[in-house]
DNA sequence: AGCTCATATCTTAATATTGAGATAATCTTA
DNA sequence: TAAGATTATCTCAATATTAAGATATGAGCT
């Protein structure tokens, strides 16, 4: 293999990942709406929900997102009833977003609908091929991340 | 394996595939920020590149994209002087978008080193790996969006 | 304590994107 | 040919997101 056929391996991967997370991603936003949630709002409340209370910088950190943005998703669930924020005690520049009983009952209907929703979306690999693609997908999102400095 | 492990297995190719991809992603939007476009207007320009002028109804169907968004874009770069619109002349509904001189001559510029972003945000896999990559996504993506009726 | 630097959140304005629907042209078919 | 259906673009208001920087806290040092 030369350089020329790896820079066209590159681009081509690009592509195929960006257009596969694309039509994923749309199975898993159209259900979401169904919620009358914004995709952000369910991607933060889902956090919550399953690794508990977070400062709102960690927040920025897991969902990629600027920090403008998630204090106003968190504002906009906090409206809603789904989140509450708390103050850190031991650092007073720090707030939690921690998740309601509204919240946790919201998405303990509609979590098991979402997983569903991802599983017809992925429905064209099987099981041996899911395992192959999230060996090469994990490395490839952790070298990535890191080389981004 | 059981239908339990299946979905789980789901979810997490869901979340692999996503983390690679905002990764990779990152890289890129940085390099085209370097070139003072938005990632939308990188991307129609770059398709009117290599494809060569579209309808504009074309070009949200390539690029996830509305309607009003794709109107929107197509102005700003006309406004940049690096695509005209062209009316169709079978058809007085369609209007073509046109990369100008100045886009071709923009994107002989660029485009060597975005796609030198391209190749260091991948490369945490070696050329087989990308390989196997390229088959199982495309697989991923064409069978997600044939689900998503 | 006071100073400086780094960090976490919030504020605000500018920009980007969506969603609903208006407008106008084409296609279909009776 | 005329009516209705479809398609392509555009308009516009509402919403989402970014970017820059303000504010406030904490940590380390003297």
């Amino acid at each position: 293999m030369n350089a020329e056929n790896n820079r066209d391996e590159s681009l081509h991967l690009f592509i195929v990942l960006s257009r596969a997370c694309e039509w994923v991603t749309a199975h898993a936003h159209r259900d979401i709406r169904r919620y009358g949630l914004n995709p952000t709002e369910y991607a933060v409340l889902e956090l919550l929900y399953h690794k508990g209370s977070q400062p709102l910088q960690q927040i920025g950190g897991k969902i990629l997102m600027t920090s403008g943005n998630i204090t106003y998703v968190v504002d906009k669930l906090e409206q809603k009833g789904l989140v509450v924020r708390k103050p850190c005690p031991e650092d007073r520049r720090v707030s939690f977003a921690e998740i309601t009983e509204k919240g946790t009952a919201f998405l303990d209907e509609a979590f098991p609908q979402h997983r569903k929703a991802i599983e017809t979306a992925v429905a064209g690999l099987n099981a041996e091929e899911k395992r192959q693609a999230i060996g090469l997908l994990k490395k490839l999102g952790v070298s990535a991340q890191e080389s981004f400095k």
